[in-house]
DNA sequence: TATCTGGAAATATCA
DNA sequence: CTTGATATTTCCAGA
């Protein structure tokens, strides 16, 4: 442990570690403890754990940093201090990649962050504490001497550094936390993969390189440079750690973890009741500690200390617009609200800002990872080099941040790497198409660390799921990321209590590397041209968090509690010509991961039609899983706020009902004189709370003749929002639409962007009550938090879907650095013309659509909608309500107005002939609303505040 | 013997 | 505060 790292444990030591937090603080200490003791006496196993996961940490760390103080920088983090938004931005993707890269790390130090995650403050003792020597990170964060000379620039972020810590934490402390997680720690870290997502860090390198030369050179060598400098930084923090590769990490895993385990089982104490959860029990922990806690990081950091920084690195414009959102939603977040929501919104947002820069960006999140871990390290270098390499459009930027070292430079190097893992990707883009060839089975019942591994998720039709890159001709291999993303309404994005596993043996023929990217484990897997860039994914496990560990987490804002639903989300870095990396992403199709749920739940995987005349009768055939003979099977619309304006059980036969298959009677719609089509949604119920998500069906005109009646036709209008859509979009959109849209349903999303975002939304999430409710409600509560600071680029995204593809290119291009940023500058201009202009108009129409299917329309359009239009209330507002109905209700009208045109049209101008029913949601949902609800409030205060700024800036 | 599973008891959380 | 319903997590045991 490079003396650079007992500088930072020092720095961290300094803060006092949070007694408030329950167990998790306890974990981070003993975890801390234990890395300390092992540091220092270098304790077998354990020791390594530590070491790596500091190494890891160290090496993300110092990418995080750099990026967090990037992207504050860039972003303007401006707002709260670049920290802050890096934070945030990690929170998710940035966060992550900065404290994931740590990734592993980011679990260990989670802990750390934890402590901060309060505040920053509080943090930074914890999680430093633990790793001290080890995570150099901290120190690089800090300042280590010997990282940033190893790391020239990114580490500088040093100063930024200490700040970022806290932010980190922000992130998920998985480590911390999860720590219990541990186990997650285990699967990640303990497993082979810890070592290696370490090393695994490569990404951090590519991304590094990304702005190495970003522009310049070619990817390779960018790449290299990068990953050279990752190592080296890794090196150096890991030095330590390098041992590490050996296999520390089993041992380690396991032991660290593993007491860390046993405490869990109390875990009780530390659960937090989900209705005030994340809130209640967060809040007193966090608050105590820092007061800012919650977005701590994000906010406190931001707000205090990089306000003043980031300024004077953001000089830009944008940054500060950024920023601004970023910091926005953290400072709001911090005070009063729970620490959840405010990750929630920082984290996107942070992303989002980091995105916007082109280098720094979050990536963090991504680069965190620089390390790589040796062996696998030299496995995939090449490969690697080949994807990261390339730099990605941002890199230039980072140049400017070089400059100043500290502050932004930071974590612009760091950022520079790959989009965070909460950014919203296309599937294709120009010739590449990244497709899921055979989607794995709906259920897959996870393990937890306490159990065995259940084995890889397999495919529905048997076999394994298979993933294929269309349009690559190159000879040199790239690498298939693969890590589990959330599957409810909001932006898909690393999900907070599932986390690959890899696994291996003799019935995997599929090689894989694990790495850690900001607290999330990524399964990297070679595509290679002589197979034609298709691999088979049996290697790919999924572990299940304990809720407590994770929403103990400083900035986790995500319930566990029914949120059992998970998608796999397959990434690849394709370098290019110009020396820049275009990212593609595609999420595969819902898996329900709970034993319980996949054995009672009903579940829809397909059905016979998707739309029909509004005159209905005619029969289709839904296909999935526990269909019983008395499921009935309702059809819903929802006004945009998510009311339930009408509601009809469909008739089905009875005698026809089988498990796997059941036939219903599409229900004639209430108006059936609509003019344009009209999306709505159904669901199987087989009891109170058993229902299956909500279904998109779209009822067309009477007269109309029937022709497909793809979802597209719906989206229709949200094309015509195009110009909002693409105007917001270019930012943002590339990411949403790329990410939801294509990939995950390519077949479903016929539509555009938005189409397949909300049929996934829909399709995914939407769960009718059940375990709907939760994910609504998380969802929209996250998206809104999400939204306010992101949510200008991000969300906007979403509505861009297609059209915006082609052009995501351009972010998508850009994205590597910073997809936000660079798209956020780029795009500010038009965004806010679109947004002020059309924003009402493309607003509706895309949301019409969406809102009908379900929450998620909204929510992604809400963000564009906010931004543009709107304050962040309104937006927010309006993501609200449609994912919160019940709190919408009260807020409602506001969003309503924007949101629904077609609903308009035919309530309004037609006057639905049938009866308008509107139905309340389950009362189980309402707490959770409430409390989400509250949140989203905090969040959208916060926003309001950053769109204030954002005006400002335009 | 180790791993993979399916099942289900033990706990927790909600209402 | 108790109770029943649910949901989550830990254990068991067979293959």
């Amino acid at each position: 442990m490079p003396s650079p790292g007992l500088p930072t444990s020092k720095h961290f030591l300094a803060g006092p570690p949070d007694p408030a937090r329950g167990r998790e603080t306890l974990v981070a200490l003993q975890r801390s403890s234990c890395p300390f003791s092992s540091s220092s006496s270098m304790k077998s196993a354990e020791e390594e754990h530590y070491n790596y996961a500091s190494s890891n940490i160290n090496a993300g760390l110092p990418l995080n940093v750099a990026h967090s103080s990037l992207s504050t920088a860039c972003h303007g983090l401006q707002t709260s201090n670049p920290v802050i938004s890096i934070v945030p931005s990690t929170n998710h993707p940035s966060g992550y990649g900065g404290h994931i890269d740590g990734g592993a790390s980011g679990y260990y130090l989670s802990p750390n962050v934890r402590p901060n995650g309060a505040p920053a403050l509080e943090s930074p003792r914890i999680e430093i504490t633990s790793y001290p020597g080890l995570h150099h990170n901290n120190n690089q964060f800090f300042h280590d001497a010997e990282v940033e000379e190893a790391i020239p620039n990114a580490k500088r972020s040093p100063s930024t550094a200490t700040l970022n810590l806290p932010n980190i934490e922000a992130y998920r402390d998985p480590s911390c936390l999860s720590p219990a997680s541990s186990l997650s720690s285990r699967s990640c870290n303990s497993e082979a993969s810890s070592y290696e997502s370490n090393y695994s860090y490569p990404y951090t390198s590519p991304q590094t390189s990304p702005w190495q030369s970003p522009c310049v050179s070619p990817k390779t060598t960018d790449t290299e440079e990068g990953y050279q400098r990752s190592m080296v930084a890794c090196t150096l923090l890991n030095s330590p750690r390098h041992s590490p590769s050996t296999s520390p990490r089993t041992s380690i895993t396991e032991e660290n973890w593993l007491s860390a385990r046993n405490s869990r089982p109390s875990s009780p104490c530390n659960k937090r009741k989900y209705s005030l959860n994340g809130r209640q029990t967060s809040y007193s922990p966090h608050h105590s500690p820092t007061p800012s806690p919650q977005s701590s990081p994000r906010v406190s950091v931001t707000d205090d200390t990089w306000l003043g920084n980031t300024n004077q690195y953001t000089s830009s414009a944008i940054v500060a617009a950024i920023n601004a959102l970023t910091t926005d939603s953290t400072i709001d977040m911090n005070d009063g609200i729970p620490i959840k929501s405010r990750k929630t919104a920082i984290d996107h947002t942070p992303s989002m800002t980091l995105k916007t820069e082109p280098s720094g960006e979050d990536h963090g999140t991504i680069s965190p990872t620089a390390d790589l871990s040796p062996e696998e390290f030299s496995g995939f270098q090449h490969i690697r080099k080949g994807n990261f390499c390339d730099q990605y459009l941002s890199v230039p930027q980072h140049p400017y941040q070089w400059a100043k070292p500290k502050s932004l430079c930071p974590t612009s190097y760091m950022s520079p790497s790959l989009p965070a893992l909460d950014w919203q990707l296309p599937s294709h883009s120009g010739p590449y198409e990244l497709r899921i060839e055979e989607q794995p089975k709906s259920h897959h019942r996870a393990h937890y660390e306490t159990e065995g591994s259940r084995g890889a998720v397999k495919a529905s039709a048997g076999g394994h799921p298979v993933v294929q890159l269309h349009g690559y001709l190159e000879s040199e291999p790239l690498t298939l990321q693969l890590f589990i993303g959330t599957a409810d309404d909001r932006l898909l994005r690393p999900h907070a209590f599932y986390q690959v596993h890899r696994i291996t043996g003799k019935t995997v023929s599929t090689t894989s590397h694990e790495t850690i990217l900001s607290n999330t484990k990524v399964l990297e897997i070679p595509l290679l041209p002589e197979s034609k860039m298709k691999a088979i994914i049996d290697c790919a496990g999924i572990l299940k968090l304990r809720n407590s560990d994770i929403e103990l987490r400083k900035g986790e804002t995500d319930i566990g509690r029914k949120n059992t639903r998970v998608r796999l989300v397959f990434r690849v870095h394709i370098p290019q010509s110009n020396g820049r990396t275009l990212s593609l992403q595609v999420a595969s199709n819902p898996i329900e991961c709970s034993q319980r749920s996949a054995q009672e739940l009903p579940l829809v995987e397909k059905q016979s039609a998707d739309s029909f005349p509004v005159i209905g009768g005619k029969k289709i055939i839904l296909s999935g899983h526990n269909f019983l003979q008395d499921s009935k099977v309702i059809f819903v619309e929802k006004a945009p706020d998510g009311h339930h304006v009408w509601e009809m059980e469909a008739k089905t036969d009875k005698e026809m009902c089988k498990p796997n298959s059941l036939v219903v009677e599409i229900p004639p719609f209430r108006n059936q004189r609509i003019t344009s089509p009209v999306q709505v949604n159904f669901y199987v119920c087989n009891g109170k709370r058993k229902r299956s998500q909500y279904q998109l069906f779209t009822y067309l005109p009477a007269n109309v003749p029937i022709i497909k009646t793809e979802p597209s036709d719906d989206y229709e209008p949200a094309q015509t929002c195009g110009p909002m859509t693409q105007g917001l979009n270019p930012l943002s959109k590339p990411y949403y639409s790329q990410q939801i849209m294509m990939p995950p349903d390519p077949g479903s999303c016929l539509v555009a962007g938005f189409t397949s975002c909300q049929q996934r939304n829909t399709v995914m999430s939407s769960s009718p009550n059940s375990s709907p409710k939760l994910h609504d409600l998380s969802s929209s509560a996250y998206k809104c938090i999400t939204n306010p600071g992101h949510s200008h680029l991000g969300l906007q995204q979403p509505a861009g879907g297609v059209p915006t593809v082609q052009e995501v290119p351009r972010s998508i291009v850009v994205h590597p650095s910073s997809p936000e940023q660079s798209s956020l500058i780029m795009l500010q201009p038009q965004v806010s013309q679109h947004l002020s202009s059309s924003c009402s108009l493309g607003y509706q129409q895309t949301l019409y659509p969406n809102s009908p299917s379900s929450p998620v329309p909204s929510v992604t359009q809400e963000p564009t909608y906010l931004q543009s239009c709107s304050p962040t209330h309104s937006s927010i507002m309006g993501q609200q309500q449609h994912q919160l109905p019940k709190v919408q209700r009260n807020e409602s009208p506001t969003n309503q107005p924007l949101s629904l045109p077609e609903l308009h049209e035919d309530s309004n101008h037609n006057l639905a002939p049938i009866p308008v029913m509107i139905k309340r949601e389950p009362e189980e949902l309402d707490q959770l609303y409430l409390d989400d609800v509250n949140e989203i409030i905090r969040n959208d205060l916060s926003s309001t505040n950053v769109h204030s700024e954002l005006a400002i800036l335009d």
